[in-house]
DNA sequence: TGTACATCAGTGAACGCGCGTTCACTGATGTAC
DNA sequence: TGTACATCAGTGAACGCGCGTTCACTGATGTAC
């Protein structure tokens, strides 16, 4: 019946709150890069991120809720990696590649994200996934400049989303470090600038170019997580 | 005590027990074709298939098994497919691209079996998995002969096996009627054979004819089950 | 053909445990004055 | 600075149900003679 006395407060205990969650989140990436979450139980998850049981559901609605939660911010992570690669590039083939390339580099450096990416694939094929948003217009512009040839746009999104998944899968099942990876990279991309119209020895030059930029050298920390 | 009376029976009601076991495979089929196994209680498979909740057992240690026998089993069929199909042919980029063209035929015929194939994806990146060897052998060939061109036959094989899981999981994803579905196969495999090296008119040629061979006829049911 | 019998598949109630979710309580963090 | 208080996050025991698995029994199918 008493008004409040005091005025209502907000995000007090955020930092406390946060450290929570994210040591919720990083316990659910250990696990989720092993097996769905269909298969992990609440157990599992705060035993390894040492908090209670209820706390998981302080943080997330359930179970899927948590896993949707952590897939949707490694595809955010991911996707800003690219268009920071892809920052200034104005030729749609080496944009195009450059974006296969990081799928391979993000791969390099958080293979645990690179394996949660994976799980979920199913919708990579839709064609207005918004990671393939940015395949699509690059191959658009490409026709329409000439630069690359395809019998049809679809076509040519299918092609390009389909040798990054497996080239990812590649990568982050057959467990390759990153001069192999880095070759692999060359030699699929190679293949791909190939089919989508370049001459073989353009191909083999850009794709080997592009692999050896964003592969060899020192890789910085993809920054996943809070990017 | 006393000695048998009569002589072992074998396989004395081998039809009814395999009444039982081909409705509860055909109940796993349709349910395996939505959700993983982990998310199917038993309860609704044999609901499905009605027989009782014990029978499953009587035919499957456990419901891993029971997944894993009907996977099996799709791989199997589809593996014969593909050597139907290709008996007889010789050149190694008719091979190539018949086989990928299976792929899509057989999931007009059967979308479950193509989705349930589709779910256990993980191991098709895999250069061992049997469904890839018959493609390893194709393009070692090609490149042996010259027919095809790649930078190694591990890329060559990768990015066959890359295209085809992705043209297939447009296809059934999509929903494509069998039209839909010839022409982005032959939109398709025309990028796969211009980047394995044919000249782009052989490329789009080839692949036409393909697709029309395998996809614009009536479709034979493709033997399922019990090939 | 008929009757007794052996074997095997099917049945579904019952069990029990794993696991998702809840909730009353504790503790921590900040505000009021 | 100190004390009382309000709010919110954390805690973990308890709950209960869903679901995998078992098992004693029934029924069906074939053999023996």
């Amino acid at each position: 019946m008493s008004e409040p006395v005091t005025q209502p407060m907000v995000n007090r205990q955020a930092p406390r709150r946060e450290k929570t969650r994210l040591a919720l989140v990083a316990a659910g990436r250990e696990l989720l890069a092993e097996r769905a979450i269909d298969s992990i139980p609440v157990d599992d998850i705060v035993d390894r991120a040492g908090v209670a049981k209820g706390s998981f559901f302080n943080h997330f609605k359930d179970k899927d809720a948590f896993a949707g939660a952590i897939a949707a911010d490694i595809r955010a992570t991911l996707e800003s990696e690219v268009a920071r690669v892809n920052a200034g590039i104005e030729d749609p083939a080496r944009r195009v590649v450059r974006g296969v390339g990081s799928f391979v580099r993000f791969a390099l450096a958080d293979a645990q994200a690179a394996r949660i990416l994976m799980r979920g694939h199913g919708g990579a094929a839709a064609a207005d996934h918004p990671l393939n948003a940015g395949v699509r217009s690059d191959i658009a512009r490409g026709l329409a400049e000439g630069r690359l040839s395809a019998p049809t746009l679809n076509a040519g999104v299918l092609y390009v989303v389909g040798l990054c998944q497996v080239l990812l899968a590649g990568v982050v099942l057959q467990g390759l470090d990153r001069d192999q990876a880095g070759r692999l990279t060359a030699e699929v991309l190679t293949l791909l600038l190939t089919g989508l119209g370049l001459p073989a020895d353009q191909a083999a030059a850009l794709a080997t170019l592009t692999a050896a930029e964003l592969l060899d050298d020192t890789l910085p920390q993809a920054s996943v997580g809070q990017a």
